[in-house]
DNA sequence: TTACAATATGTAATCGTTTACATATAATTG
DNA sequence: CAATTATATGTAAACGATTACATATTGTAA
């Protein structure tokens, strides 16, 4: 690989001469860029940006680290933070933690240490030493979807208000028997959870057995099962994630219960096989598009100006009516 | 941040020593070791990542440039990519272009200059050149799924090969009039489309009309409700990718036709809706997993041994029957 | 004891950029 | 025209780590 000593020899002209022409700065002559510039083409010339970094640390790089990069909400939240990162001329890095705290710590070291302007993090544990590392390193972090501690940006979903509503909605088809599967040891289901207990409280309802699980397909349609077999049978049922509600659906199909009429049935998240049921599903769709765009936002702001206080945005979700609800 | 040179100093050594033990090379004594321990925790160093990049260039990183990373294919794809790349002490970048040549460029550009490992790349041009590029400067690459060029390392599902499968069973059923939505400019949709024409003429089957449409699911149901009012109307439908049959079955679904008796339908890639309509849909199921591990492989043996001829893998599909076929 | 290897550590050059500073020339002003 | 300013370029010192080489201290074999 050329350096930018080859390029200065080849052009008969000073290193600094080349620099200043590459970043385009202070005073160069036609002339002399003239021939650097033929120089670099002839020697296929790109700077190293390994040198280039240890003179004047700073990328144009963002890190965003997910949990989970199959879930189609992180592929949407990936997409519209590339999309709205490119038009400020980031790039984006994306990083998969399979919800795996070991996982998650390597890559927060391994972008401190690749000096990433920036991060966006879906949160897999509740740890905050990682991120105060990287504080410390100052490069800023923004999280997303999920919260831990109350010190940094975050851009989450209102999902005790969206469950509220949801549960509302329920209740309004007449539903008096309401079961939840809810995920178990994750921040939004407990969010979810939350708001699901408050609307049963407040129209005094009592809550119908709760189920906490993995939120995995399987975990979900073994609940769903179980659940089916009370006495009383419940007359609707709620479940706080896609996967979970995947494997509930299952469930309720295999036995042709009917939705909406044997049993309601409504969740978070869009699957995308909502439509594609008949009924479709009633669901609460997160933004993940403006979470996406706002979490971009925020890590800009901060980037250019680190101190300024912290803000948490919380965004709504839609209730998307497709008639799994009486 | 502290450097090497105040983690000397603390621990009352030169910068050699604490560069020895950090990398555990050479000969340490207990107490200088304990020395430098206490240091190193001390002022929290770590080692400056772009200053050893630049004295002895590598990385243990390898960048995963997809073409769009909603896709679930690609999301399966990331995942076994990681998977096994994080048993060989490796960590993947993700970068989407979103089947942008512009964004691919920039993101090769953008890997080159950081020095990664390897490449792993589903390109979405046809273009050699930012390739040939990255090799010149040592960085080796695999393509997947889409081939570009005959140099390169290759991981791809044999797409001929399953469309001409797939075509024969829908033979099989006893459709005689075929019609098929094949995405346009697109390598795999090419490659299946092969398939399907090669099993038709040996069928004695003359092809019945062909629409080539952009991969969209807006598309696809335009495209079917065109070729639903043809006269005579198709007895079959096959499409090639997941987001046309979305569209095309949503077409399909609206006039209320019945599937598989009034018309077999048949698609690549496994929806996730698939086993949702009924009856569900016959796909050939990509062997996302596979091509990924595959991929990940060839490019740790290409890093190792730069100077191998490269290999062409074609992995099989499966056929995954589920009612919508006759 | 001498000689030689093994162990332990330090010195200083190097990687490829950027930039403060010095210097030189050209253009502009009074 | 002298004095000033704007333009153009070069010199050399950083940035933080690694490592060949030199040197010093042990241990060991003859």
């Amino acid at each position: 690989m050329a350096s930018i000593k080859d390029v200065a020899r080849e052009a008969g002209v000073s290193t600094a001469t080349v620099s200043r022409m590459m970043a385009n700065k202070g005073y160069i002559s036609d002339k002399a860029r003239a021939k650097v510039e033929a120089a670099v083409k002839k020697l296929g010339y790109r700077p190293n940006r390994a040198a280039q970094q240890l003179r004047d640390p700073g990328s144009r790089i963002i890190a965003l680290i997910v949990s989970d990069i199959q879930n189609p909400f992180f592929g949407e939240l990936c997409r519209s933070v590339e999309t709205f990162a490119q038009k400020r001329g980031f790039c984006v890095f994306v990083c998969n933690t399979d919800e795996d705290p070991q996982k998650e710590i390597h890559y927060l070291e391994l972008v401190a240490q690749e000096q990433v302007a920036g991060v966006i993090i879906s949160p897999s544990t509740q740890g905050l030493k990682p991120l105060k590392a990287l504080q410390k390193q100052g490069i800023p972090a923004v999280l997303v979807d999920r919260q831990v501690g109350t010190d940094f940006d975050a851009v989450l979903s209102d999902n005790k208000e969206a469950a509220y509503r949801l549960t509302q909605r329920i209740l309004q088809g007449g539903y008096r028997r309401i079961a939840g599967i809810f995920g178990a040891n994750s921040f939004t289901a407990e969010e979810r959870l939350a708001g699901f207990l408050s609307a049963l409280a407040e129209a005094g309802q009592t809550a119908f057995p709760i189920r906490r699980i993995p939120a995995f397909e399987n975990e979900g349609r073994a609940a769903m099962e179980q659940i089916l077999q009370d006495n009383p049978a419940p007359d609707a049922v709620i479940c706080s994630s896609a996967l979970i509600a995947t494997g509930a659906y299952r469930a309720i199909h295999k036995q042709k219960i009917l939705i909406p009429n044997h049993i309601g049935f409504a969740c978070f998240d869009d699957p995308p096989w909502a439509t594609f049921v008949n009924p479709g599903l009633t669901v609460i769709r997160q933004p993940a598009a403006l979470l996406g765009e706002a979490a971009a936002e925020l890590l800009m702001k901060r980037i250019k100006d680190p101190e300024r206080t912290s803000s948490i945005l919380r965004l709504q979700g839609s209730l998307v009516e497709r008639g799994s609800l009486r």
